[in-house]
DNA sequence: CTGAAAGCGCTTACAG
DNA sequence: CTGAAAGCGCTTACAG
């Protein structure tokens, strides 16, 4: 049997159906204004008895809203999920975002080829704006975005875009600073840094923070947000600094990563070593020992994000928020 | 300085600056079949000049394709990650639809107000079709995407909807099967499962497939595919059954946990009890010991899905695909 | 409170 | 190979 593929109902129907025009009907769908509690009835009827569900791209194309944001991830699939920071930040985005009853869509922007589809996608006008969530300097996601006058806001500053583009980030520096401080504080004497990508204003901004107490001498070494790369980085630190009695590591999943490459050289945490990390992600809590890090307010965070992007697409001039971290102690440091 | 809002070029505008009609530059912008080459040169360049892109839903409106596809993953948004199957299933299926040049949009529908949204937002056109991942019975988003029309496949069969709506599975009462016997087989004499979530068909057909070879009377704890699920479940088997020694649990994220029970109890993997997990995913790499497990073959599951839906897009009939498990022996038994 | 009409930006037969 | 024209399904002043 051949099941007809039956046309979906259209504003025209529901009209017919309910014997005004369609232009009374489009009023009723749009919030009520300037129909009768008759019109209002009919209609409501007529629209379940159809079955109608309006065409969001005949919509779309008249008020050049679609109701919908991207929340453009600009990394390798895999950090989506090895990162808790990134489910946090999505999470509160999309409650933020619901509460104006706007759909967040996730899209992953991993290679070059991703990067051009979801380029494509969006320039199109399928969405209202974009969350670019971890921009890198350099990457020309961003100017395509911006070349189209696509309401884009960064987390965390966009490096060469401060001016141009808005973006609301933690206060890296002075994070890096409090915790370099209370490690020194707490009798660290021999003091280390593990970076972030330094390609990332979180990276370049803890760094700085972090050399502004412990001196410009004290060692670094560079990571990437990842927990591989944090052991890594912490073995290296090691083998060049023995003496090492202290170290701030960037992000809470690369100082887990550094908590495991100290447990395999013998050495105790906090009373060899003290660990402060920087989040307060979900990882601090399931590292042993658990974490002493920075929090950033995540929550606060996304729902800037989104304020900030809506104030956008209705039009603002680009402004950028800087909120404070704050110092959790737990038994790392 | 007040900037003008400018407005975006049309198709309008390019065929004004190239000296040819909308229409053939339409028919430039899609695919170029009858136009001139210098036509073509001539629109190219105009393309260029004024920075045209495609406003996708005036396309849209008339070819009704959006050529972008949903994820709906209808879980709580914590089990995207902390389940690794959803990655990997995530990550083939945005592969194979590139292949098609469509994007994949990942949106949770996590709990009533977030399915409603998704749901609203499926069916008034954004996308052409729908990938349901992990529907449980019962679940009515399945009932409205399909009241609407939208092609929709779903991974694992969707339980009381095999016959309307088309799904990919694996052979999971064969695979349950295979891995009860092997536990048997290497000495099992006192064998248990931990089921997935019982309202889904890889949660009842492993525990049939498990019941059919160990047989209607062995020890059964209800698990619930996460980790904490399968740590409690085992715990609630060892309390009843001290003398188990061997256990087939229905995936790997709770063999994990079920392993973390039987370390606490004293217990040895595999000398004590021997492990049997299921879906060979990423966790089975790195737990200790290594997980003995079923592979699922994921790569091969998302590529039918993303075939099956283009097929059902294109109004083909609704099919099923089922595809062999495959025995993995690593550590745990 | 309501309807007729224009228009959003495209694609697609159709006639040439 | 090309252009004129109809139409996709909506919203929104506008006139009543």
């Amino acid at each position: 049997m051949v099941t007809q593929k039956r046309r979906r109902p259209t504003i025209h129907d529901v009209a017919a159906a309910s014997g005004v025009s369609r232009g009374t009907v489009s009023r009723f769908l749009n919030g009520g204004h300037n129909v009768s509690p008759g019109a209002a009835k009919a209609i409501q009827k007529a629209v379940k008895d159809t079955g109608y569900v309006v065409n969001q791209h005949a919509r779309s194309l008249v008020t050049s809203r679609s109701h919908s944001v991207a929340f453009i991830l600009a990394e390798p699939q895999e950090r989506l999920f090895e990162d808790p920071n990134f489910n946090v930040l999505l999470h509160g985005a999309t409650r933020a975002l619901a509460e104006h009853d706007i759909m967040l869509l996730l899209t992953i922007a991993g290679n070059i080829d991703d990067r051009k589809r979801v380029s494509r996608y969006i320039t199109s006008g399928h969405v209202d704006g974009a969350l670019l969530v971890s921009s890198h300097s350099g990457d020309p996601l961003i100017e395509e975005l911006r070349g189209q006058d696509i309401p884009v806001v960064t987390i965390g500053r966009p490096l060469g875009h401060e001016g141009d583009v808005p973006y609301v980030v933690s206060d890296d520096r002075e994070g890096a600073r409090q915790m370099t401080r209370y490690l020194m504080d707490r009798g660290g004497r021999k003091i280390a840094t593990i970076t972030g990508a330094l390609d990332t204003s979180g990276g370049v901004d803890r760094l700085q923070g972090f050399r502004e107490v412990a001196g410009h001498g004290a060692p670094v070494a560079e990571g990437d947000y990842t927990l591989a790369g944090g052991r890594a980085a912490m073995e290296r630190l090691l083998a060049a600094h023995p003496d090492l009695d202290a170290v701030f590591v960037a992000s809470d999943l690369m100082a887990s990563g550094a908590l495991i490459a100290l447990r395999e050289s013998g050495r105790r945490v906090p009373e060899d070593v003290a660990v402060g990390g920087f989040d307060d992600s979900p990882v601090a809590m399931s590292t042993a020992p658990k974490l002493t890090t920075m929090r950033q307010p995540w929550t606060q965070l996304s729902r800037e994000l989104v304020r900030l992007l809506l104030a956008v697409i209705d039009g603002a001039e680009p402004s950028a928020i800087m909120l404070p971290t704050q110092l959790v102690v737990r038994d790392s440091a």
